[in-house]
Formats: C-alpha cells, structure tokens, sequence
DNA sequence: CTGAAAGCGCTAACAG
DNA sequence: CTGTTAGCGCTTTCAG
C-alpha cells in the first residue's frame, strides 16, 4: 500500500536510481540486480505511481475523451474501441459526457481538459468552436477528432456528403421517387454539421436525378424515438406517404421501422429504408446500411493519437473515408435479412 | 501553456504559498492579495496540475470505474448517471471496460486500479473474486459496487430474488401457468449470480403457487440478439409454446418481442412478457417492467463513495433497494402503452 | 496575514 | 553498470 520505490530499492539494497531503471526497463541494468529489484517489488506489491512518474517525464499515460452521448449505440461502439486499444497500449481513458447545449461544455474545455493530465485528447461526434480548439491545441498535446472534421486538427471522418449521396441514389435506382430525407435540424449550423452535409449529398443527389419537386425533409432527433415520432407522423397519410426514406442516421431508421410497422406498412415492401452509420443495429432490423465501420475508425484514431504522442509526423491533416454502400449478410439473423432492401 | 503557479505568484508579487492559499481558497489571504493572484492566474491562463497537487495531498480527484459493457443500455444508462454525478462534483472518471472473461481483467485490478491514481473505486455489474476485493481494499480507498452484492464491500443493488419473485407472481397474477424464463445459465454460479438470484424468485414464486411442473427455463445470452435466438426456438412449436415469458432483463425481453412478432405473435395477446431492470426500451416497446432506477442508483454510489472520500461514515454496508411492480405510462410513445400487458 | 523551506514519489543527468 | 544530486509543480508546516 503505501510502498514507494525508496522501499524497493533498501529491500533489494540498491539505490533509488537503481531500482527505477530496473523497473521501468530504462538505462542500463546488470541482469542480476534487475532480477532482485523485480523480486522486491513483487514481494511488497509495489506499484509506480504515474502521478509522481508523470511531473518529471511530462507524460501521464492517460488520454482524455470528450464525447456526447455514452448511451447510444454508435457512440458506444467508438468508445469500446477506444477504450480497448488505450488499455492495449498501457493507457487510461478519462471520459468526459457533454450533452449538447450542456453548460459543462465550458468547464469541460476551459477546466478539465485544461490541466496538464492528459498525452493527448479525443473528441468524438463534438465540432469544438475555433476558440476551443485553439485552447486545445495551445495545450501542446496531441489532438483527434472523431466523426466531425475540424480545422487545423487531425480528423478521421467518413465524406458525410458523399454518403448521403450514394444513400440517395442507391434508393433512387431502386426505383423510388418520392424519397423522404429524415434527419436533424434544417436550420442553424446546416453547412458544417453532420447532418448537414449528408443533407447535401441527398440535395445533389436529387437534383441529379431531375427528382427537385419530389425532395421533403423531415426534422429529426438523432435517436430512436426521434425517428419513431417522425415516422408515426410521415407515415401516417396513406396517399402523401413516401415510398423510400433517407435516414440520416440509423437510429432514426429503426424508430422508423417501428412506426411503420405499428401502421401495417412492411419494411422493405411499402417502405425502402436506408440509415447511415451502424451495423449491428442494422443487420437486427436487415436494414440496408452504408457503413463506416466505426470501431476500426476509434481503433485508427488512438493509433494516429499515439503515434503523434511519440512524435512522429502525420502524413495528412484530414482522411476522408469514402462511404461504401454494404449490405451486410447478417448471420444471427439471417432469416430477417432475406428480405433485405 | 507551460504556466506554474510560480508564474501567476511572480506576476501578482506574492510567493508561492501565497498564490497556492488564494486560488485554492485553504488558509488565511487577504481579500485584496486573493483577487490580485486570482487575475494574475486568469491573465495567464493558469489551470493547477492536480498530479502536481495529489503528490502532496494525496487526492486525486480522479475515480477509477470498472464495467464489463459500454455499449449495452443498462450499463451505458448507470455510466452516464456516473459521469455526470462526478464531474458536478469536479471529479474525473477514468474507465475500465472489462468484457467478462477477458484476459485484461487481471492486468486492471492488479495494475491500472493499483497505481494509486484514483481516490475511489466503483465496480459497475461485475463481481470481484475474493482475491480482487481483497487487492483493492488493501488500497486504502473507497470502494463501490453497483448492481452486483460484494462481500465486505458496500454495494448498491436490487433484490435480485425478491425481483425475480414479483415478476413471476405479477404474470400469475394475470392468470398464467405456463411461464417460461429465460436467462443467463443455470449452471455454474448459480447461486451467487445476479442471474441465479433471480432464478431463485422464481422458482419460488412458481412453487408457491403450486406450479412446480410448468416451470420451464431458457438459457440466453443477456443481450438482444440472446433473446431473439431463445425466443425464435421456444415460441416456434404453438402446441408447446409458453402463455407468458419472465425474461432475466429486458434486453432478452426485448428479442424475444422481435422474435414473437417474426412468428405473428402479438405481445402483449398471445404472450405476456415482463423484464427486468430498464426502463426506456420498456416504454419504446410497451413493457411491463420492474425497475430498478439504474441513473438514481448510479448516482446514489458516487453520493456514497464521496462521503465515504471525504470521511464520512456510511450507513450500512449494504443496502437493498426493494424491487418495485412499475407500469410506466409512456408519454412519447403513449400509443403503444395502450395495450401494456 | 505572508514567506521560506521542506518534501510528496519519481526520473534524469552526471559522475564515478 | 551504479549511486548521488537535482528537481518536476504543488501544498504545507512553521516562523515571522
């Protein structure tokens, strides 16, 4: 318990110095000694603490996430990749929840990330304002932003635009024409948010196709019972109905399904469905998905963040993913996706 | 960026004890020499190292969470109760996803938990063997378990088997006989699992009611995709098939709802259902639950582990939160709640 | 009320 | 290869 290296290094009869290079595998050490320091240590159950570690060497191991939502499936998904690869790796993860239009935001950006504890720091599906992301980067750690692509900062992110088009016009050759696009907000930070740009692809989409008078949209909230309120309300006149939806992400397009189903409309059938962004979710319900496999992205964004930790160059300042349209064969569920869209 | 507290006393003209007195708010400052230190730091952007600080308080302000799932609802549910309760509190929360079986488990209770880098622990759905208690109560800090009873440690949980019994007796109640259950495995811990409590209410609800011989009982992995596998099998044969199933936790309950429907079922009609321990899925699909408050309790154990940082003495050493019968009146989806069973 | 000095536990030169 | 010496940035006696 309250063991320090000092006691390590009388048990093993070494000095201070000693002990701390036999344990942490730097500097030169005779075998001999290494082993009986080990031995000491183990025999007392010492363990270094970083924090001391960490006020000379200037490293914490320990890596600071700012996320929006912990509870939904595509978030989760990125963090469980983050979290594994940091542990693999020897790292803590230190996670931070701001909701949307939370007053933590601040404290969060202004206090918490602020005080020297992290190597580096992850932000996933948050577009920080210029000003903090200045303050981020004048910490002088590495920084990566997941899912959102942001000025001057190392960005891994999917082309939301380019997805959205290739959703639009994977519907549009199925034939469909009175396509509904289902997503968040239409006003406000539409150019640079997500759903904005998916909006894009689904505008270009559209217009490319001659389909201009056919477009609608509805407001959504990113989340199931966003997509069922929508869908219950779209759905529910027979003769104005949609035949296909864009859903901006698949969240929605399950709330979606439920609502269809409670109005007797079958998915696919009545209803062509395609959703952005999950997998696991969407071979449960045999949606058809463009995916952007979310856990290797996590997993690529620790990767980039500790390669930067150690200092080596990056080679671009933003990858874009290209969106990929997949149809997934599920095999859990393989009889619900036999009819898949 | 580089900024000390020496930095900040320089500039106010105080000495370092001086600046630490006023922006820490400990000791005797006098109000004008407070502001002139509290500009000064605000001019330089000072933020306080707290490694820097806990190597001589031995505080860390910094608590280490342990949970075998991210990304499944009800974990994700208590870990924002968590985060939220925490960094209110101005804690950090620094997050161990042990995946049950995994070989990191060994790696995080003996050394990431054993770094004296957090001043509380909270086990989150996991039991710790004896060895792994024992390992960290010998840190000498608080420590907490949330949904799982831990021997010598304060836990915070449900009435597993009085939960299990309710359950069962509320579908008797409703004139049942043939009530199936499904859940985790029947072997192995059976008696100490969370799973294997509430097996027990069951049993024993059946057999009070002179059930003995309809008892029946399924084992499922506790997740959607679990539910969904089991109920496909157990509800194909319409001779054979339950009248009403007792799922172990509504994520089984919710495939299993999935599974009924693919089989033309109607639930609630053709079956009843009930689950335990969520509550939002519940209202999305018109469950009859028995809640546990998972946000009220995870914020509950932070409560408690503060109290018990900061010295105060705790109550009990374990608390039972009675398992409570609750038909939610869903508002969002009020329409489906219609015909809760 | 304020400053000087000591030291938390560790690692990094630098001599030996 | 090993020990000695300095701190990392902060808080805390203890005198003034």
């Amino acid at each position: 318990m309250g063991s320090a290296i000092a006691d390590v290094a009388a048990r093993a009869g070494v000095s201070k110095a000693t002990a701390s290079r036999a344990l942490s595998g730097k500097g030169y050490v005779a075998e001999v000694t290494r082993q009986r320091v080990v031995q000491a240590a183990k025999e007392i159950g010492f363990v270094a603490s970083p924090n001391a570690a960490s006020l000379v060497t200037g490293h914490t191991k320990n890596i600071g996430v700012v996320i929006p939502f912990i509870n939904r499936w595509f978030f989760g998904e990125i963090l469980e990749g983050v979290e594994e690869a940091l542990l693999n790796r020897g790292y803590d993860m230190t996670l931070y929840n701001i909701h949307p239009g939370s007053a933590d935001r601040d404290r969060v950006f202004d206090f918490f990330l602020a005080r020297k504890r992290f190597d580096g720091v992850i932000v996933i599906g948050v577009e920080p304002t210029p000003e903090e992301t200045a303050r981020l980067l004048r910490l002088d750690i590495p920084l990566v932003s997941v899912g959102a692509p942001v000025a001057d900062v190392r960005s891994l992110t999917i082309d939301d635009e380019v997805a959205g088009r290739l959703a639009t016009e994977h519907l549009i050759g199925l034939g469909h024409r009175r396509i509904l696009h289902m997503g968040g907000t239409v006003t406000g930070e539409g150019d640079t948010s997500v759903h904005g740009r998916r909006m894009r692809g689904y505008v270009s989409a559209m217009t490319q196709a001659g389909l201009e008078r056919e477009m609608s949209f509805a407001q959504t909230e990113m989340s199931v019972p966003g997509g069922y309120d929508a869908g219950a309300h779209e759905l529910s006149n027979s003769s104005s109905r949609p035949t296909a939806v864009f859903a901006a992400c698949d969240e929605i397009a399950i709330g979606v399904i439920i609502a269809a189903r409670r109005l007797g409309l079958a998915v696919p059938g009545d209803l062509s469905l395609v959703g952005i962004d999950g997998h696991e979710y969407a071979e449960m319900f045999s949606l058809t998905t463009i995916e952007q496999q979310p856990r290797a992205q996590g997993q690529s964004a620790v990767t980039d963040l500790l390669a930067a930790v150690s200092g080596e160059s990056l080679a671009a300042d933003v990858v874009d993913v290209p969106a990929r349209l997949v149809v997934r064969a599920s095999t859990t569920f393989a009889q619900l996706s036999a009819d898949a869209v």
